[in-house]
DNA sequence: TGTTGACTTCAAGTGTACTTGAAGTAATAT
DNA sequence: ATATTACTTCAAGTACACTTGAAGTCAACA
Protein backbone atom coordinates (compact mmCIF):
# COMPACT_ATOMS: atom_id res chain seq x y z
CA UNK A 1 0.00 0.00 0.00
CA UNK A 2 0.91 3.21 -1.01
CA UNK A 3 2.21 6.15 2.01
CA UNK A 4 -0.69 8.38 2.79
CA UNK A 5 0.49 11.92 2.77
CA UNK A 6 -1.47 14.99 4.74
CA UNK A 7 -0.87 18.94 4.23
CA UNK A 8 -0.78 20.58 7.19
CA UNK A 9 -4.76 21.49 7.06
CA UNK A 10 -5.69 17.41 6.75
CA UNK A 11 -3.26 16.77 9.02
CA UNK A 12 -4.58 18.96 11.46
CA UNK A 13 -8.09 17.73 11.44
CA UNK A 14 -6.39 14.08 11.59
CA UNK A 15 -4.65 14.91 15.22
CA UNK A 16 -6.89 17.89 16.53
CA UNK A 17 -4.27 20.50 16.31
CA UNK A 18 -4.59 23.58 14.49
CA UNK A 19 -2.15 24.38 12.11
CA UNK A 20 -0.38 27.15 14.49
CA UNK A 21 0.51 24.55 16.92
CA UNK A 22 1.84 21.97 14.78
CA UNK A 23 4.03 24.85 13.13
CA UNK A 24 5.12 25.80 16.56
CA UNK A 25 5.70 22.05 17.36
CA UNK A 26 8.18 22.08 14.31
CA UNK A 27 9.73 25.68 15.24
CA UNK A 28 10.33 23.97 18.35
CA UNK A 29 11.75 20.88 17.01
CA UNK A 30 9.21 18.09 18.13
CA UNK A 31 8.04 17.32 14.70
CA UNK A 32 9.89 16.93 11.33
CA UNK A 33 7.61 16.90 8.30
CA UNK A 34 8.72 17.04 4.88
CA UNK A 35 8.39 19.25 2.01
CA UNK A 36 7.30 19.34 -1.39
CA UNK A 37 9.08 20.92 -4.42
CA UNK A 38 7.56 24.08 -3.42
CA UNK A 39 8.24 24.21 -0.01
CA UNK A 40 4.82 23.18 1.69
CA UNK A 41 5.09 20.81 4.68
CA UNK A 42 3.67 17.34 4.11
CA UNK A 43 3.26 14.70 6.78
CA UNK A 44 3.07 10.90 7.18
CA UNK A 45 0.79 8.23 9.26
CA UNK A 46 4.22 7.91 11.30
CA UNK A 47 3.69 12.02 12.39
CA UNK A 48 0.00 10.80 13.16
CA UNK A 49 1.76 8.11 16.02
CA UNK A 50 4.13 10.39 17.07
CA UNK A 51 1.90 13.29 17.87
CA UNK A 52 -0.35 10.85 19.99
CA UNK A 53 2.48 9.85 21.93
CA UNK A 54 3.54 13.40 22.13
CA UNK A 55 -0.32 14.49 23.62
CA UNK A 56 0.13 11.87 26.17
CA UNK A 57 3.24 13.21 27.04
CA UNK A 58 2.29 16.67 27.41
CA UNK A 59 -1.26 15.06 29.20
CA UNK A 60 0.67 13.91 31.93
CA UNK A 61 2.65 17.45 32.51
CA UNK A 62 5.50 17.21 30.52
CA UNK A 63 6.67 20.24 29.36
CA UNK A 64 7.81 21.75 26.23
CA UNK A 65 11.46 21.55 27.37
CA UNK A 66 11.36 18.06 28.76
CA UNK A 67 9.57 16.80 25.53
CA UNK A 68 12.56 18.76 23.66
CA UNK A 69 15.06 16.89 25.45
CA UNK A 70 13.12 13.85 24.85
CA UNK A 71 13.34 14.26 21.05
CA UNK A 72 17.24 15.22 21.64
CA UNK A 73 17.47 12.33 23.45
CA UNK A 74 15.86 9.90 20.86
CA UNK A 75 17.44 11.14 18.19
CA UNK A 76 20.75 10.21 19.69
CA UNK A 77 20.27 6.61 20.03
CA UNK A 78 19.66 4.02 22.56
CA UNK A 79 22.92 5.30 24.64
CA UNK A 80 19.95 8.16 26.70
CA UNK A 81 18.06 5.51 26.88
CA UNK A 82 18.75 5.88 30.92
CA UNK A 83 17.91 10.05 30.46
CA UNK A 84 14.92 8.90 28.83
CA UNK A 85 13.60 6.47 31.22
CA UNK A 86 14.38 9.10 33.99
CA UNK A 87 12.68 11.69 32.50
CA UNK A 88 9.44 9.34 31.77
CA UNK A 89 9.77 8.10 35.51
CA UNK A 90 9.95 11.78 37.30
CA UNK A 91 6.89 12.50 35.16
CA UNK A 92 5.20 9.88 36.15
CA UNK A 93 5.84 10.40 39.75
CA UNK A 94 4.95 14.11 39.68
CA UNK A 95 1.67 12.79 37.72
CA UNK A 96 0.97 10.12 40.45
CA UNK A 97 1.41 13.15 43.02
CA UNK A 98 -0.73 15.17 40.92
CA UNK A 99 -3.66 12.83 40.97
CA UNK A 100 -3.39 12.33 44.48
CA UNK A 101 -3.11 15.99 45.91
CA UNK A 102 -6.63 16.28 42.82
CA UNK A 103 -8.34 13.55 45.48
CA UNK A 104 -7.52 15.14 48.67
CA UNK A 105 -9.09 18.86 47.40
CA UNK A 106 -12.00 16.51 45.62
CA UNK A 107 -12.56 15.28 48.72
CA UNK A 108 -13.27 18.57 50.11
CA UNK A 109 -14.96 19.29 47.70
CA UNK A 110 -17.28 16.47 47.63
CA UNK A 111 -17.73 17.21 51.50
CA UNK A 112 -18.61 20.62 51.09
CA UNK A 113 -21.18 20.17 48.67
CA UNK A 114 -23.02 17.01 50.25
CA UNK A 115 -22.88 19.81 53.33
CA UNK A 116 -25.05 22.33 50.91
CA UNK A 117 -27.45 19.90 50.02
CA UNK A 118 -27.93 19.15 54.06
CA UNK A 119 -28.19 22.66 54.72
CA UNK A 120 -30.84 23.02 51.85
CA UNK A 121 -33.02 20.26 53.33
CA UNK A 122 -32.41 21.45 56.87
CA UNK A 123 -31.52 25.44 57.59
CA UNK A 124 -28.52 25.32 59.86
CA UNK A 125 -26.73 28.36 61.18
CA UNK A 126 -23.82 28.76 58.06
CA UNK A 127 -21.21 30.44 59.79
CA UNK A 128 -20.95 28.11 62.80
CA UNK A 129 -21.16 24.84 60.75
CA UNK A 130 -19.17 25.97 57.95
CA UNK A 131 -16.55 26.17 61.04
CA UNK A 132 -17.00 23.08 62.20
CA UNK A 133 -16.75 21.55 58.69
CA UNK A 134 -13.39 23.08 58.28
CA UNK A 135 -11.52 22.66 61.71
CA UNK A 136 -12.06 18.74 59.89
CA UNK A 137 -9.19 19.32 57.41
CA UNK A 138 -7.04 21.63 59.53
CA UNK B 1 -9.28 33.21 75.06
CA UNK B 2 -8.47 36.43 73.47
CA UNK B 3 -7.60 36.27 69.75
CA UNK B 4 -4.52 35.83 67.81
CA UNK B 5 -3.95 38.31 64.90
CA UNK B 6 -1.43 37.79 62.43
CA UNK B 7 -0.11 40.97 60.27
CA UNK B 8 0.47 39.80 56.79
CA UNK B 9 4.60 38.94 57.01
CA UNK B 10 3.27 36.01 60.33
CA UNK B 11 0.34 35.33 58.26
CA UNK B 12 2.18 34.65 54.88
CA UNK B 13 4.34 31.94 56.85
CA UNK B 14 1.36 30.51 58.65
CA UNK B 15 -0.70 29.74 55.03
CA UNK B 16 2.49 29.67 53.12
CA UNK B 17 1.72 31.67 50.13
CA UNK B 18 4.06 35.05 50.00
CA UNK B 19 2.94 38.43 50.61
CA UNK B 20 2.38 39.49 47.18
CA UNK B 21 0.09 36.67 46.64
CA UNK B 22 -2.27 37.63 49.90
CA UNK B 23 -2.53 41.43 48.25
CA UNK B 24 -3.47 39.84 45.31
CA UNK B 25 -5.65 38.01 46.70
CA UNK B 26 -7.32 40.82 48.45
CA UNK B 27 -7.33 43.13 45.51
CA UNK B 28 -9.65 40.47 43.71
CA UNK B 29 -11.84 40.10 46.49
CA UNK B 30 -11.06 36.70 48.02
CA UNK B 31 -9.82 37.88 51.25
CA UNK B 32 -10.68 40.62 53.49
CA UNK B 33 -8.53 40.99 56.54
CA UNK B 34 -8.68 43.95 58.77
CA UNK B 35 -6.91 46.98 58.64
CA UNK B 36 -5.41 48.71 62.33
CA UNK B 37 -5.02 52.11 62.95
CA UNK B 38 -1.95 52.61 61.26
CA UNK B 39 -3.04 51.19 58.15
CA UNK B 40 -1.55 47.82 58.28
CA UNK B 41 -3.55 44.75 57.69
CA UNK B 42 -4.19 41.80 60.10
CA UNK B 43 -5.63 38.69 59.85
CA UNK B 44 -7.10 36.28 62.11
CA UNK B 45 -7.68 32.40 62.47
CA UNK B 46 -11.34 32.71 60.68
CA UNK B 47 -8.43 34.06 57.68
CA UNK B 48 -6.16 30.84 58.26
CA UNK B 49 -9.47 28.87 57.49
CA UNK B 50 -10.59 30.57 54.69
CA UNK B 51 -7.16 30.66 52.96
CA UNK B 52 -7.26 26.73 53.66
CA UNK B 53 -10.20 26.50 52.10
CA UNK B 54 -9.78 28.38 49.50
CA UNK B 55 -6.39 26.16 48.55
CA UNK B 56 -8.74 22.71 48.62
CA UNK B 57 -11.03 24.86 46.04
CA UNK B 58 -7.53 26.06 43.82
CA UNK B 59 -6.29 22.88 43.83
CA UNK B 60 -9.15 21.17 41.47
CA UNK B 61 -8.32 23.50 39.43
CA UNK B 62 -11.17 26.06 40.28
CA UNK B 63 -10.21 29.74 38.50
CA UNK B 64 -9.71 33.33 40.11
CA UNK B 65 -12.87 34.08 38.54
CA UNK B 66 -15.13 31.21 39.56
CA UNK B 67 -13.67 31.49 43.58
CA UNK B 68 -15.29 35.39 42.96
CA UNK B 69 -18.44 34.18 42.08
CA UNK B 70 -18.25 32.24 44.83
CA UNK B 71 -17.05 34.61 47.44
CA UNK B 72 -19.66 37.07 46.45
CA UNK B 73 -22.31 34.33 46.52
CA UNK B 74 -21.61 33.54 49.85
CA UNK B 75 -21.71 37.38 50.93
CA UNK B 76 -25.50 37.11 49.55
CA UNK B 77 -26.48 34.54 51.52
CA UNK B 78 -28.92 31.55 51.41
CA UNK B 79 -30.25 32.57 48.36
CA UNK B 80 -27.19 32.07 46.41
CA UNK B 81 -26.48 28.38 47.74
CA UNK B 82 -27.68 26.73 44.35
CA UNK B 83 -25.60 28.72 42.36
CA UNK B 84 -23.31 27.67 44.96
CA UNK B 85 -23.36 24.11 44.81
CA UNK B 86 -23.86 24.02 40.88
CA UNK B 87 -20.25 25.75 40.68
CA UNK B 88 -18.09 23.20 43.53
CA UNK B 89 -20.38 20.30 41.22
CA UNK B 90 -19.08 21.34 37.70
CA UNK B 91 -15.69 22.22 39.23
CA UNK B 92 -15.85 18.73 41.07
CA UNK B 93 -16.70 16.98 37.34
CA UNK B 94 -13.76 18.90 35.97
CA UNK B 95 -11.42 17.54 38.62
CA UNK B 96 -12.75 13.55 37.97
CA UNK B 97 -12.47 14.09 34.32
CA UNK B 98 -9.27 15.66 34.88
CA UNK B 99 -8.15 12.62 37.00
CA UNK B 100 -9.66 10.40 34.54
CA UNK B 101 -7.28 11.62 31.68
CA UNK B 102 -4.23 11.64 33.54
CA UNK B 103 -4.56 8.18 34.54
CA UNK B 104 -4.85 7.01 30.98
CA UNK B 105 -2.08 9.44 30.16
CA UNK B 106 0.06 7.84 33.01
CA UNK B 107 -0.79 4.25 32.22
CA UNK B 108 0.74 5.10 28.38
CA UNK B 109 3.68 6.78 29.93
CA UNK B 110 3.69 3.35 32.44
CA UNK B 111 3.82 1.22 29.66
CA UNK B 112 6.70 2.98 28.25
CA UNK B 113 9.01 3.00 30.37
CA UNK B 114 8.13 -0.78 31.06
CA UNK B 115 9.46 -0.92 26.94
CA UNK B 116 12.34 1.03 27.80
CA UNK B 117 13.14 -1.30 30.72
CA UNK B 118 13.13 -4.33 28.79
CA UNK B 119 15.14 -3.03 26.01
CA UNK B 120 17.95 -2.16 28.53
CA UNK B 121 18.08 -6.12 29.12
CA UNK B 122 17.57 -7.52 25.72
CA UNK B 123 18.23 -5.20 22.57
CA UNK B 124 15.38 -5.24 20.16
CA UNK B 125 15.34 -2.63 16.78
CA UNK B 126 13.68 0.54 18.08
CA UNK B 127 11.81 1.91 15.51
CA UNK B 128 9.64 -1.31 15.23
CA UNK B 129 8.82 -1.83 18.56
CA UNK B 130 7.75 2.16 18.75
CA UNK B 131 5.26 1.68 16.05
CA UNK B 132 3.60 -1.58 17.23
CA UNK B 133 3.92 -0.40 20.66
CA UNK B 134 2.01 2.84 19.75
CA UNK B 135 -0.57 0.68 17.68
CA UNK B 136 -2.18 0.36 20.86
CA UNK B 137 -3.42 3.34 21.58
CA UNK B 138 -4.55 4.32 18.22
C1' DT C 1 -8.35 34.19 -16.00
C1' DG C 2 -9.63 35.24 -11.89
C1' DT C 3 -10.70 34.46 -7.38
C1' DT C 4 -10.94 31.69 -3.45
C1' DG C 5 -8.67 29.16 -0.14
C1' DA C 6 -4.53 26.97 1.62
C1' DC C 7 -0.19 27.73 2.37
C1' DT C 8 4.36 30.39 3.80
C1' DT C 9 7.37 33.22 7.46
C1' DC C 10 8.17 36.09 11.28
C1' DA C 11 6.94 39.06 14.90
C1' DA C 12 3.87 40.43 18.15
C1' DG C 13 -0.12 39.48 21.12
C1' DT C 14 -2.97 36.59 24.58
C1' DG C 15 -4.58 34.58 29.13
C1' DT C 16 -3.80 33.16 33.71
C1' DA C 17 -2.05 33.77 38.10
C1' DC C 18 0.85 35.66 40.11
C1' DT C 19 5.66 38.28 41.03
C1' DT C 20 8.72 42.10 41.10
C1' DG C 21 10.12 46.80 41.36
C1' DA C 22 9.90 51.60 42.64
C1' DA C 23 9.32 54.81 45.99
C1' DG C 24 8.03 55.80 50.22
C1' DT C 25 6.11 55.33 55.46
C1' DA C 26 6.00 52.89 59.93
C1' DA C 27 7.62 49.79 63.56
C1' DT C 28 11.24 47.34 65.91
C1' DA C 29 15.96 46.36 67.57
C1' DT C 30 20.57 47.91 69.15
C1' DA D 1 19.52 57.80 67.19
C1' DT D 2 19.85 54.87 63.62
C1' DA D 3 19.72 50.94 61.03
C1' DT D 4 17.00 47.25 59.65
C1' DT D 5 12.91 45.13 58.74
C1' DA D 6 8.03 45.22 57.68
C1' DC D 7 4.80 47.46 55.72
C1' DT D 8 2.19 50.47 52.04
C1' DT D 9 0.43 51.33 46.90
C1' DC D 10 0.51 50.97 42.06
C1' DA D 11 2.35 49.68 37.75
C1' DA D 12 4.93 46.79 35.13
C1' DG D 13 7.08 42.29 34.38
C1' DT D 14 7.15 37.00 34.16
C1' DA D 15 6.31 32.15 32.56
C1' DC D 16 4.15 29.05 29.77
C1' DA D 17 2.09 27.45 25.67
C1' DC D 18 0.31 28.81 22.34
C1' DT D 19 -2.46 32.22 18.97
C1' DT D 20 -3.03 35.96 15.88
C1' DG D 21 -1.79 39.24 12.45
C1' DA D 22 0.63 41.08 8.52
C1' DA D 23 2.12 40.50 4.13
C1' DG D 24 2.75 37.74 0.67
C1' DT D 25 3.07 33.05 -2.52
C1' DC D 26 0.93 29.04 -4.54
C1' DA D 27 -2.79 25.72 -6.04
C1' DA D 28 -7.35 24.34 -7.53
C1' DC D 29 -11.38 25.09 -9.79
C1' DA D 30 -15.31 27.56 -12.64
Amino acid sequence: MAETIYKIGAFSKKVGLPNSTLRYYEDEGLIKPHYDGNGQRFYTDQDIKWIGFILHLKGTGMRMGELKDYVTWRAQGDATIPQRVELLDRVKRNAEDEIKELEANLEIVRHKIDWYQGKLDASIDEDEDFDHYLQRFQ
